[in-house]
RNA sequence: GCUGGAAUAGCGCAGUCGGUAGCGCAACUGAUUCGUAAUCAGUAGGUCGAGGGUUCGAGUCCCUUUUCCAGCUCCA
């Protein structure tokens, strides 16, 4: 058998194995759902009489490889629906699946030994024995829903990590170990980034480290948007709800905001008070309200106004996660009004800005299209307009199939591009967001003068590249492991006066620095040298300048670079200030290791 | 929200059978004034997430609750 072929094979066939164990142990009324193969083994899901926990672990293993040594054959076999039905009549989800079947389709179950069967299309091995050398571990257990529907009934999901040998498996518990290690919600607090407290759930509070590595990034985004000639506005964080009654978001969004009740006559809170507020999830309104102060003409197109105020927007408890799912956040927001004909250009210019800045961090991106969702606001005919538009575009800069398409997917407003990256785990996560909007401008009615003196309604292009600057924060941590390029490290360049004699000198260096915005730390405190050098190491920061006798003579500075114990010494400040700006103009991910 | 798990000093952890709370690092004080990642000595720090219960006695057992974690569902 080929090498990939097994690689899903003995998977999903250790999955079968899996059922099988489980079955043994707890019972013939146990009942079992599907078991596919995936990144690092497999799962099943199953209804079982008591919850596992990882104690239940080894039995589960000790049984899967007690039935692999059986030596059993695998045999296929064709049957009816008929047939099926009668195998599976105490299987309610198999009885399900098959029910579910067209009517012309080939029905196929396999069987491990004489007793036990599942449904399956296969391929599988032909005997237990091909899987005496493979290396599997029960992961983990958790809960899932029945075809993924949370109002269905709920099962225990059991993972495993399933490898072709133990070698392999041994690697990558090791990978999934230092994937914890950069775990962010591990590596904020220590690097002293951003903390929580339960008074303010999925809502971080940013250290004075974590606001520095923060305003860096949003300074990144401002002079980008900048160059592609961007106008930063700031609006009301809370509004009547009168707003959001016109936006539409008292419809489709309330359940995601928080309300602040107005007072009734009887001077009671109460959601129903015509002084109620609430705080926006989204800027989109805000903006549209900034559009419409005036009347506007066609030559004034596109207007890009770009946004980075606090958004809050209620989640269930279960789905917060550390920065990757809060419940407070700002994006790199933007909306863009354009004629139509303006789409397609302002589009590619985004995706241009979203390859430029994610090439910086050195991330790869995966862009999804997402198309009208049931509860959609507006006419069929523009979501159909909408979405030929935005496919166009995609099969142009990623080919036909380039893209995954995500059906019922889009916002409320309009259909959208999504840009995933990966956290350190593996895990995808979305950042970037393009949207395309015919529908908020029609609420809000806002139009412009078109160049044959009609009045025309503009059209509405969401957009953010970060998307949370949150979120994006979480990713960037675990990437880097904290270890971040020089132009956003919370402090880029630490001081470490060798005696408390040397601190004349080291404020003048720290001086010289600050007035070029080069962000500095500096320990004038009278702990010995190895001290504060341990201290600025842990903290990451690019460039340690050690100064003593010899630099303040010289007016130079001996550096101690990141990464490494190489020191460069004696350099004369200026060259090193030429070397910290050039970073900073540059934004390289490496830092520079030599003066010369 | 659902299933399962966790919470002990600033951080990382120990705490046995229910018997009255401990270690390392950090902090602070003193000594050392040091040339590139742990100098020495001492001091202080805890309503054991919160509330209730069982018990002569609870970090430990039971109930409720909050927050966090993994996964599901939903999402930027």
């Amino acid at each position: 058998m080929e090498k990939e072929q097994f690689l899903e094979v003995y998977r999903h066939s250790l999955a079968h194995i899996l059922a099988k164990a489980v079955i043994e142990i707890y019972g013939k009324e146990v009942q079992y759902a599907i078991g596919p193969q995936i990144a690092d083994g497999c799962y099943y899901d199953f209804v079982l009489p008591a919850a596992l926990t990882e104690g239940d672990f080894p039995a589960i293993e000790n049984k899967m490889r007690e039935i692999i040594k059986r030596r059993e054959t695998w045999t296929m076999e064709e049957v009816s629906k008929e047939k099926a039905l009668e195998i599976f009549k105490d299987q309610k989800f198999k009885t399900e699946l098959i029910c579910d079947l067209p009517e012309d389709e080939k029905i196929t179950v396999y069987y491990t030994g004489d007793d036990f069967v599942d449904l399956c299309r296969g391929p599988h091995i032909d005997n237990s024995q091909l899987l005496m050398n493979v290396a599997f571990q029960v992961k983990s257990v958790s809960g899932a829903y029945w075809r993924g529907d949370e109002h269905r009934d709920q099962m225990q999901r059991v993972y495993l990590y399933a490898f072709p040998d133990q070698k392999q498996l041994k690697e990558h518990l090791k990978m999934i170990k230092e994937a914890m290690e950069r775990d962010h919600k591990k590596l904020g607090p220590q690097l002293e980034l951003f903390m929580f407290n339960e008074t303010a759930q999925g809502m971080p509070y940013w250290l004075p480290r974590g606001w520095k590595l923060y305003q860096a990034l949003m300074q990144y985004s401002r002079d980008v948007q900048d160059l592609h000639e961007y106008q930063e506005i700031s609006a009301p964080v809370i509004n009547n709800n009168k707003l959001w009654i016109i936006s539409g978001h008292w419809a489709h969004y309330v359940n995601n905001m928080f309300i602040i009740p107005g007072k009734d006559e009887d001077e009671k809170y109460t959601v129903e008070s015509v002084d109620t507020m609430a705080a926006k999830p989204m800027n989109c309104p805000n903006a549209m309200m900034e559009f419409g102060r005036k009347p506007r003409s066609y030559k004034e197109l596109p207007i890009r106004y770009s946004e980075y105020d606090v958004l809050h927007r209620k989640e269930k408890t279960g789905q917060l996660n550390g920065l990757l799912r809060v419940q407070e956040f700002r994006q790199d927001d933007d909306h863009t009004f354009v004629t139509e004909d303006m789409i397609e250009a302002e589009i590619d210019d985004i995706l241009s800005i979203a390859d430029e800045i994610y090439k910086t961090f050195g991330i790869t991106y995966r862009a999804e299209f997402s198309t009208r969702p049931e509860d959609f606001m507006g006419d069929i005919e523009l979501w159909n307009d909408a979405e030929a538009v935005l496919k166009k575009i995609l099969d142009k800069k990623y080919g036909e199939g380039g893209y995954e398409i995500n059906e019922g997917d889009g916002a409320f407003y309009g259909p959208k591009i999504d840009l995933q990256i990966k956290d350190a785990l593996g895990r995808e996560w979305q950042c970037g967001t393009i949207q395309l909007d015919f529908q908020l401008p029609r609420n809000f009615d806002l139009k412009y003068t078109a160049q044959d003196g009609s009045e025309k309604v503009p059209v509405v292009i969401h957009r953010a590249i970060f998307g949370s600057i949150e979120r994006f924060l979480g990713i960037i941590i675990e990437n880097f492991k904290g270890v971040f390029p020089f132009w956003m490290s919370p402090y880029q360049v630490a001081v470490v006066p060798i005696r408390t004699e040397h601190n004349d000198y080291a404020k003048k260096v720290v001086q010289r620095l600050k007035a070029l915005r080069i962000r500095v730390e500096a320990d004038y405190s009278d702990n010995n040298m190895k001290q504060k050098i341990k201290k600025f190491k842990n903290y990451k920061d690019p460039y340690i300048l050690v100064l003593g006798d010899k630099e303040a003579e010289n007016g130079t500075v001996s550096i101690n670079m990141r990464g490494s114990n190489k020191q460069i010494n004696d350099v004369p400040l200026d060259k090193f200030i030429d070397m910290c700006m050039k970073l900073n103009m540059e934004h390289s991910i490496e830092l520079i290791d030599s003066v010369e």
